[in-house]
RNA sequence: GCGGAUAUGGUGUAAUUGGUAGCCACGACAGACUUAGGAUCUGUUGCCUCACGGCGUGGGGGUUCGAGUCCCUUUAUCCGCACCA
């Protein structure tokens, strides 16, 4: 009997649905573990064998600790609204929901062919209105809050009401748009209207006037981690900087927290730097300069306070406030000039223009607070508005773009700092004796930045400051196929609606490009108000607001009351592994850390972190094949072979190839040009050539995991993407190779049956050499699996069906069967069950591997060599003790005992005792 | 420019974390069984050398009895941020 395994995975899937095996609930007597994978936007693509990595490196870890003894949610849902379903939708008319509806049903098709470990009851598609109720819950709760930041909670905006009517701004400490002072009598004495404008400065879902990253080309507004480049992540879209009236997340107020909680989760290194950078923590310090002949500073932010003796100059944004107002008349023309040409170049032509100095002279000067000098004030756009105060004090000596700049315009360039020459460049550097700088001369930089900042704080004259680089997330987008905000308007003013009236459903539509006047595709929509007639919100969400506690939900998916109970959060609490790509590093991942904390301050979720453990696979790249047409005949020539004619290279569909041979039959079926091809062969074969490249149809090198599974079954799908090589690592796709797994599976089911089809499992005893085989492996995959080692896992079984030969003895293959259940579920089940077993293998009991057939004989000598004791570890020493002795003794000269270490071991490099260790 | 990662046979990779580099596979070569093989099984396979032996973990240097692993330096590739004061 052959190994069957269309048959069996056909079998076994269905028997998993049926017996619904992957079925969870809370269950208080068993502990919990939470493994999530990102769940997938259903494009209309279908999945090509990179998605499935992740999956399959998490379902095998699902099942490792059911196995285990855990009680582990596994679940899997949509990303389902989106940019694409809409474009698609205004190409071709066909309502988003059809086409989700329908990408759906084929990603569950695909994947359930692969044999996940799923609970599909829970399942979650975030356009449905019973998800996306809670997203716009979430929205209503956000615009019901602000920040407090001396508490370092979220509070209710009407304890800021409160706060304002008893004694306006005073001792408010909160994390807003813009710095506002407010007496009570003020906030008393103003509107409705008025008051709003002052509480969304607070909201942390609020409205702003504020400048955005708009795509022409898709119509809507984008979050900073949408562009990249100054192109559109989804299409590339060109982007520009316009001010408009947009929907924000208040993520800022956060971002302290969000840098700090990285420390305690168990993200991979360069993750973690990757958000650090994002939130971009820098500390320094706030300080006024008096402008001469105005009562109005000028502030800026530095976070090089000891350098203000070198301070030549001061510069700030095209943008600037103040900019009209330091401006003199003599200026007048040449400021609005530059102005003028700032704003028509483009965010793409300014990055690109990165070295290109500009600038103009305000006519104005300020004061250096300590030198008492006067120093020129220009304008120029290396200094962002967005950043710090729009201003800075340039220190020539010490800042490149300061030192680039005074080159330019001839000004002045003090040393401040011992090193480097700054003939050349400025010396960048944070280290060196402090010179030209009166009271700090002689100290350290960081001493001197230390002075500084209590020196500022005792004159007055500005105070210690922490800025982000992290910018509040832009959170509307003119477009159809997303969430509905909850908020309809009067008077301009936005009122959310009670939470008893969600979800605000999505209402149909039929044409879903933007209005002729550039409004949203819901300007159509005539019934798009409220009963009383106020206008709802045009835009929808973005994105990622439908992604930012998805996870909750899986919790307590048919919950109707609530996001999540009480009960259900208490129990699974959190993602303990969370596997996906390392792209959404910035924007879901910073989001759903923002989102989750904000639902942590109000007490809806008990832990402050979503993701405990979070594992990022590489991307899977596609693996092109080429054939070699000699130019101008349909004539194809071998690769080695190619050299000799002028030749010219053709993508060829990887599927008619295999381990670089071309199937020459299905290559003239490929299509028709080439059905009278004729070949050049060496050694009768066709050789093709081949290239890394991105997975995608236009190079045919695109394999869907279908046919792989088709051919070869998908537990071999399964092991050999695993054995592909390390999991966070990024690497082609080539299916070469495959055929080793499959004849590892298939070598497995020999054990079992012979070719006629008789069970050959005995109940005959082990031998020891079979045991200490058995659990070497038990010991290596379970270390691995732990790891995230999974290609050196199966090497691991690989090895142990090698050193077994023809043992099919229950002893050994039973104990194996349910250590590879999690790499091959189908295999394992039905040999299990052949076994003689009724439950599922998933119920076994996992292997342990004992310690007696794990260690050698150990040894235990104190010995010193050249006169120093060696410590180290080492294994699998199959030598005789008394040998040892021996030959430690022939080599007294080197070797001295003591009696307070005892080493363990002795390394034996070529006849001569390395080292002893213990 | 700043930050992070990677570099090992023809290929994917492994290496007990400082202890005999190349495990496990793919590919290739040889053989067995076969009408046949893209089936199965066995053997060989880092490089140079007939051999003895020598050389080998991107390059150069260092620490060490001993380095793929640690330190310095350099090169290449990938990723993130980027006029962030």
């Amino acid at each position: 009997m052959e190994y069957n395994f269309k048959e069996i995975e056909a079998r076994w899937q269905q028997r998993w649905r049926d017996d619904k095996t992957y079925r969870v609930a809370v269950d208080a007597s068993r502990p919990k573990f939470y493994v999530l994978d990102m769940f997938p936007y259903p494009s209309g693509a279908g999945l090509h064998v990179g998605h499935p990595l992740g999956y399959i490196a998490s379902d095998i870890y699902s099942r490792y600790k059911r196995l285990k003894g855990f009680n582990v949610l596994h679940p899997m849902g949509y990303d389902a609204f989106g940019l694409p379903a809409e474009q698609y939708a205004i190409q071709t008319g066909q309502h988003p929901a059809v086409t989700t509806e329908k990408n759906i049903a084929r990603y569950r098709e695909q994947l359930d062919k692969i044999g996940f470990s799923f609970d599909w009851e829970r399942e979650v598609r975030t356009c449905e209105p019973e998800y996306y109720k809670w997203t716009q819950w979430a929205f209503l709760e956000m615009f019901d809050h602000w920040y407090d930041l001396s508490a370092e909670h979220a509070r209710p905006i009407s304890e800021l009401r409160a706060h304002l009517a008893e004694q306006g701004t005073e001792g408010l400490h909160a994390a807003e748009t813009q710095p506002l002072t407010l007496t009570a009598a003020e906030w008393c004495a103003m509107s409705e209207q008025e008051q709003e404008q002052v509480l969304q400065n607070y909201r942390l879902a609020f409205r702003a006037d504020t400048m955005v990253n708009w795509c022409p080309k898709l119509g809507t507004v984008l979050a900073n981690d949408e562009v990249k480049d100054g192109l559109s992540v989804r299409g590339g879209f060109p982007v520009e900087q316009k001010r408009m009236k947009q929907w924000l997340l208040r993520v800022t107020a956060y971002a302290e927290r969000m840098l700090n909680g990285l420390d305690k989760l168990e993200w991979s290194d360069s993750l973690k730097e990757i958000q650090r950078n994002w939130i971009g923590r820098s500390e320094g310090a706030q300080l006024f300069f008096e402008v001469v002949g105005s009562e109005q500073p000028l502030e800026i932010f530095t976070t090089r306070p000891d350098t203000i003796y070198g301070v030549t100059f001061m510069v700030i944004a095209p943008e600037h406030e103040q900019l009209a107002a330091l401006t003199t008349p003599e200026q007048r023309e040449a400021v609005e000039q530059y102005v003028i040409e700032t704003k028509k170049r483009s965010e793409r032509e300014r990055i690109a223009e990165t070295k290109r100095v500009s600038g103009v002279f305000t006519g104005s000067y300020a004061v250096n607070p300590f030198s008492g000098r006067q120093i020129p004030i220009y304008a120029s756009d290396y200094v962002l508005s967005g950043y710090g105060t729009g201003a800075i004090m340039a220190v020539p000596a010490h800042d490149s773009r300061d030192w680039a700049f005074a080159r330019h315009f001839g000004l002045e360039i003090i040393p401040v700092v011992e090193g480097g020459n700054i003939e050349e460049a400025s010396y960048d550097a944070k280290e060196g004796k402090l010179i030209n700088s009166d009271q700090l001369n002689g100290l350290d930089v960081k001493e001197a930045i230390r002075t500084m900042f209590e020196e500022v704080e005792k004159r007055g004259i500005g105070r210690r400051q922490v800025n982000y680089r992290l910018r509040d997330a832009i959170f509307s987008r003119q477009r159809y196929w997303g969430e509905p905000f909850p908020v309809y308007y009067k008077d301009e003013v936005a009122y959310p609606l009670s939470k008893e009236q969600l979800p605000l459903e999505l209402p149909p539509i039929a044409d879903f490009g933007p209005t002729a006047e550039g409004e949203p595709p819901l300007a159509r929509v005539e019934t798009w108000h409220t009963a009383e007639g106020y206008p709802f919100e045009l835009s929808t969400m973005p994105g990622f607001a439908g992604s930012s506690a998805y996870y909750l939900r899986y919790m307590d998916p048919s919950n109707r009351e609530a996001l999540v109970s009480r009960e259900a959060n208490e129990y699974w609490r959190q993602v303990d592994l969370y596997v996906g790509g390392i792209e959404h590093a910035t924007g879901h991942l910073m989001y759903s850390r923002f989102w989750n904390m904000f639902l942590y301050d109000l007490g809806y979720v008990c832990e402050q972190e979503p993701f405990r453990k979070l594992v990022n696979q590489g991307m899977i790249q596609g693996r092109s094949n080429f054939v070699y047409r000699i130019v101008g005949t349909n004539k194809f020539v071998s690769l080695g072979l190619k050299d000799q004619y002028e030749t010219q290279e053709i993508h060829v569909d990887v599927n008619i190839v295999k381990n670089d041979q071309l199937d020459t039959e299905a290559f003239r079926r490929w299509m028709p040009d080439f059905a009278n091809a004729e070949f050049i062969l060496e050694d009768g074969k066709y050789i093709c050539g081949w290239a890394i490249e991105k997975m995608s149809k236009s190079m045919f090198n695109v394999v869907n995991p279908d046919h792989i599974v088709e051919h070869y079954g998908a537990d071999t799908l399964r092991m050999y993407e695993m054995f592909l090589g390390p999991l966070e690592q990024s690497k082609p796709w080539d299916t070469n190779g495959i055929d080793g797994v499959h004849k590892f599976l298939k070598r497995l089911w020999r054990l079992f049956f012979d070719r006629d089809g008789k069970f050959l499992v005995s109940d005959e005893a082990a031998t020891e050499q079979e045991m200490r085989t058995l659990h070497k492996t038990i010991k290596k995959v379970t270390e691995d699996i732990e790891h995230f080692s999974f290609n050196t896992s199966i090497a691991a079984f690989m090895i142990c069906l090698n050193e077994l030969g023809d043992c099919s003895k229950r002893a050994v293959l039973e104990p194996l069967v349910v250590l590879l259940a999690p790499f091959a579920p189908h295999i394992t089940e039905e040999l299990w069950a052949q076994l003689g077993h009724t439950t599922s293998v998933c119920d076994a009991t996992y292997p342990v591997a004992e310690e007696r057939f794990l260690t050698l004989s150990s040894f235990e000598y104190p010995v010193s060599i050249n006169g120093k004791l060696r410590f180290k570890r080492a294994y699998d020493l199959n030598l005789d003790p008394k040998a040892i002795e021996a030959d430690v003794l022939a080599q007294p000269e080197a070797l001295k005992w003591t009696e307070s270490k005892q080493p363990k071991k002795v390394i034996i490099v070529k006849g001569k005792i390395i080292n002893i260790v213990i």
